[in-house]
DNA sequence: CCATCCTGATTGAACGACCGCTCATATTCG
DNA sequence: CGAATATGAGCGGTCGTTCAATCAGGATGG
């Protein structure tokens, strides 16, 4: 929670505080404006703080974005778990999950859109972290959606591929939101995946054709 | 095709010869560097000319990446439509562009995460040309789906939901391939892939449960 | 209870480096 | 020779980062 990103400030409080500050500030810079074109000066002044207090907690721009990204990606791990904890029947509680994962999605689309956009601005091993906690969070999808699997309501696909199916699909109420806007509301995108998802969308002719166009699954 | 990009130079071929040094060079520094670390003079010394010379070709830097991106999406809707023309049947073509689809994304996968990255850097009538251009290609795979529909192959689902599927699987190949690369080959992803949306994942107990938890679909 | 001091937090001017873009000049070629 | 094309030094501006100076407020001691 406390991520690996120094100050000089002891005070913990402190420095939750200021950070908070620093990351409300960044967050919406960045997601407007981008990280480039956002300066320290701009998210100082919209922080209520020094341009060089900054630098007491955090050593580099580059951190704040790495702060700014965490927090996003905390923020899914946080609110998803709370979507499906009442529900017992696995199906029930994917399901939940998958409509709540989207609701987060959108309620914070410009934040996501940023991860997509500066998550490639970032060093290596800053990279990998950010990488390692959005692993995190597809895990919880995954695990409902294997227990689905042995329940027997879901047929024996990769779980892999249909976890990032589902990741994607709500990412991309996001990423093309100019598209889908004047289009669907999220309930109507959500549900009309969800149908494409669980039923396919051959017909059975079009299944009996299938099996003469598809190439052997492997793994 | 000759973009609504200003020169001073006249000679239309030099303009072509020119401008094609200039974005072949800026596609590999924004693809591994990002738009704001790429400088003029890095485009300009991998292109071989002198930065001054990029001017009289365009009037921003912003003006490259727009060809850039531009030159992208060209080469999406160029090779798509060759991989289907020999093909008469409406599924048998369907299927050739979904596959032909991501193994274009795959062999341009650094220029495609590089549209998803700085597009939004763009100033919003140059990103209008972007995203128009993006809709007329998905506009090639979107016809293939309606014929299938009306071939009655394919059950009648949204086409619109339908395509975008199908583009962001594509798409997610080269988004998550720090994931997919080390799990899949590309042909692995896609069959999976493509077993998912043609047969959905339900068995035939999960679609008698779904029938309790579906919301209408209303457009 | 007040004056003094000290430590840690905060400020913002300034440094240094960088970079997009221009323009005076050079080069090329018909 | 002259028009079109090409060069690259340099202008003007920006921005991340540093640091000497200031401030706040608690401890100390009279």
């Amino acid at each position: 929670m406390t991520y690996q990103v120094k100050s000089t400030v002891e005070d913990t409080d402190l420095v939750e505080k200021r950070r908070g500050q620093i990351v409300t500030a960044a967050t919406k810079l960045f997601a407007t404006n981008g990280f480039f074109r956002t300066t320290i000066k701009d998210i100082a002044g919209l922080a209520g703080i020094s341009q060089g207090l900054i630098y007491q907690y955090v050593t580099d721009k580059e951190d704040v974005l790495l702060l700014v990204l965490l927090d996003v990606l905390d923020g899914y791990a946080r609110e998803l778990p709370a979507a499906f904890e009442g529900i017992a029947d696995p199906f029930g509680r994917a399901i939940a999950a998958i409509r709540a994962y989207a609701r987060v999605v959108d309620r914070r689309r410009k934040a996501t859109i940023l991860a997509y956009r500066s998550t490639q601005s970032l060093s290596e091993n800053r990279r990998a972290i950010i990488q390692n906690r959005e692993l995190e969070t597809n895990q919880i999808l995954g695990t409902l959606l294997s227990e689905c699997l042995t329940e027997g309501v879901i047929r024996a696909v990769n779980v892999d591929i249909l976890t990032y199916q589902i990741v994607m699909m709500a990412h991309s109420w996001a990423l093309k939101h100019w598209y889908f806007k004047s289009r669907f509301t999220l309930e109507q995108y959500v549900e009309h995946n969800l149908d494409l998802l669980f039923h396919g969308v051959l017909t059975e002719t079009g299944k009996a054709r299938w099996e003469g166009l598809r190439k052997p699954l492997l793994p």
